[in-house]
DNA sequence: ACGTAGGTCAC
RNA sequence: GUUGUGACCUACGU
């Protein structure tokens, strides 16, 4: 080799280069500049605008901005971003991706790469085959994403929920109980479905026909044919899209586009609009839906027609997961059981989610068996914290009650299997107590050490789920100030809700009208403030700040100027006497 | 306000 | 060893 010296400095020049490149991207301005673009190409979807629709989508695709925020999402943000494709190769360092940037800013189009197959295991007990991209084929897919998905954003059905921003599991379950809550409700019978094996069954040529000329149309061909690569062998893919790929979940979106208005339902049905019968309201989330009907017979003939729209798209429903009830029986989804009982409908955690739940419970105590006591509780408590959360909103106060008894009895065991030889009554000395500051509960397991303790279920605040409206994306230039809205409605009590708390705190707690507690059964807990003040905020509903010196003659807004009190309270009080009141929510 | 890390759930 | 999308939560840092 010669010149060794001259190329090993330019090597250096331009990797350290790349890493300053990397140091200086401003991400304020790149995410609001993909945030802005994905608005615009949204927008001419909407308008049917084609020409326009993919000079934009050409501009995401050369974005810098775009290809930047994709590197960092994969080789940052992501869980997987230590985990590499088939060429072996992560981008960990500022140089690997500045390094990255220059390759893809460059862009001369090398074919993907095969992915890689591993198998993980499913909640059903069989294998789950993941076809993970490599590195850089994951950011380029990210940013073709970013031009695809705004498109589809503008089209997609309204009550499909799955892998879309903006939407949750709680929103499907939502919309689930605004067609059946009511005692009346005209749709009592279900079709509750799921597909074999979606991703991986996918049918190219179907799929590839909805995205049409989409400027990246060659791209994503590539990608679906790419092949696997197990235990060193290549093999080709016959169909479907890697369960791995960043673009999968939307490719599936995009290829159930429709199955709602196949099933007889009406998308962005004006509500003044009526029907002769009544159509089959139908909520998807990814491959698993329902069909809530008016009949049994409709039902079935929806799944008919259903399994005629899936066959050319390659795909089928499981029948091990697929069927027909009525809504007094119920059904699960989601991780929820839904049913009518004494014509209420009631969404609950599912018996399979709390036998999951257990399960894990049951493994960790076993691996941990050896292990610190405040370790288990640390391991522990983001568990219990995270499932219970996911339920709050759900009538779970049976399941969290049940699921407290049942964890201390998982964690007396645990104590006793340390400590064989002691008593029944030494093990409840030593590890449970009182452990929380201001609940009366002495069942809680806790370290006496460290004071750290293991959260119940059941301490859970309910917090009611405000359901996403209509088809509402989160893309749609002219819904900004919806999603600003929405976003700050978590946020809101703590922040707004300090120096109504503060003010609460100094009047203990109480009402000075009728001299009961402000909230119900929440006594003022100085020892726990923190507790308590968060309890409150989430609660301040029925309360109103009053002014003892009207504003109109010149009484301020400063908190020396108020006083919180019930809102009953004021209209019983102040009915006659129109006072300056003002309404806190 | 921005950034980092960890975690839960659904599919 | 374990990928992806989406929603959510916590802690820490400037
Ligand atoms: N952990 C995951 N990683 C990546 N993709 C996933 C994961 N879980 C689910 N998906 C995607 C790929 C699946 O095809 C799709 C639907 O999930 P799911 O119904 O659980 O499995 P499946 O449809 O592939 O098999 P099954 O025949 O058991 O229903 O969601
Ligand atoms: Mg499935």
């Amino acid at each position: 080799m010669t010149g060794t010296t001259a190329d090993a400095a330019t090597r250096v020049t331009k990797s350290l280069g790349d890493a300053k490149a990397w140091r200086s991207v401003n991400w304020a301005e790149a995410e609001a500049d993909v945030r802005r673009l994905r608005q615009r190409i949204f927008k001419a979807a909407q308008d049917g605008d084609a020409k326009r629709l993919r000079n934009l989508q050409k501009l995401m695709l050369r974005s810098r901005h775009n290809t930047v925020v994709s590197i960092r999402r994969v080789t940052q943000l992501s869980q997987g971003r230590r985990t590499p494709g088939v060429d072996g190769k992560v981008a960990l360092s500022d140089q690997d991706r500045g390094q990255l940037l220059r390759e893809l800013e460059a862009a001369p189009r090398c074919r993907p790469v095969p992915v890689r197959r591993v198998h993980i295991p499913k909640a059903n007990g069989k294998l789950r085959p993941l076809g993970i991209p490599t590195i850089r084929d994951r950011v380029e897919q990210a940013r073709v994403k970013n031009a695809l998905e705004p498109e589809w954003e503008a089209l997609f059905e309204e009550r499909s929920y799955g892998f879309r921003p903006g939407r949750s599991c709680h929103d499907a379950v939502g919309r689930i109980h605004t067609t059946m809550s009511r005692k009346d409700a005209k749709r009592t019978w279900v079709l509750d479905a799921d597909l074999t094996s979606a991703f991986d069954r996918v049918n190219h040529d179907r799929l590839l026909d909805a995205i049409g000329d989409f400027p990246a149309r060659r791209e994503i061909q590539g990608w679906l044919t790419a092949g696997v690569m197990e235990q060193g062998r290549f093999a080709p893919t016959e169909g479907g899209t890697p369960q791995g790929g960043v673009i999968s979940p939307l490719l599936l979106n995009i290829t159930l586009h429709g199955m709602g208005n196949a099933a007889g339902d009406i998308d962005r049905q004006p509500i003044w609009q009526k029907t002769a019968h009544v159509t089959p309201t139908f909520v998807r989330y990814a491959d698993d839906f329902v069909a809530m009907c008016a009949t049994e017979e409709q039902a079935y003939t929806v799944k008919q027609r259903l399994a005629e729209w899936l066959e050319p798209r390659g795909l089928a429903f499981n029948d091990e997961k697929t069927r027909v009830v009525h809504i007094d029986e119920g059904f699960d989804f989601l991780g929820f059981h839904v049913r009518r009982f004494d014509g209420k409908l009631l969404t609950k955690p599912s018996r399979e989610a709390v036998k999951r739940f257990k399960e894990k419970v049951t493994a960790i105590s076993m691996e941990m068996a050896t292990a610190k006591t405040a370790d288990v509780i640390r391991r522990l408590n983001p568990l219990i914290k995270g499932w219970s959360t996911y339920y709050r909103g759900a009538a779970a106060s049976k399941v969290f009650g049940d699921l407290g008894h049942w964890m201390y009895i998982r964690m007396f065991r645990w104590a006793k299997r340390r400590h064989p030889k002691k008593s029944t009554a030494w093990i409840q000395d030593n590890y449970f107590g009182a452990f929380h500051p201001h609940r009366k509960d002495n069942w809680v397991f806790g370290d006496k050490e460290t004071g750290a303790y293991l959260v119940k279920p059941s301490w859970t605040h309910i917090v009611r789920h405000t359901v996403v409206t209509g088809a509402a994306s989160p893309d749609d230039p002219s819904l900004v100030d919806y999603w600003a809205g929405r976003r700050n409605k978590r946020k809101l009590p703590e922040a707004h809700g300090r120096k109504v708390v503060g003010m609460a705190a100094r009047q203990k707690g109480l009402c000075p009208l009728c001299g009961t507690d402000l909230i119900a059964g929440v006594g003022y807990e100085p020892e726990s403030v923190r507790e308590w003040a968060n309890w409150f905020s989430a609660n301040f509903r029925h309360l109103h700040k009053h002014h003892l010196i009207y504003r109109s003659r010149g009484g301020s807004d400063q908190v020396n100027n108020l006083v919180l009190i019930h809102s009953d309270c004021h209209r019983k009080h102040h009915a006659s006497d129109h006072k300056e009141l003002q309404e806190i929510a």
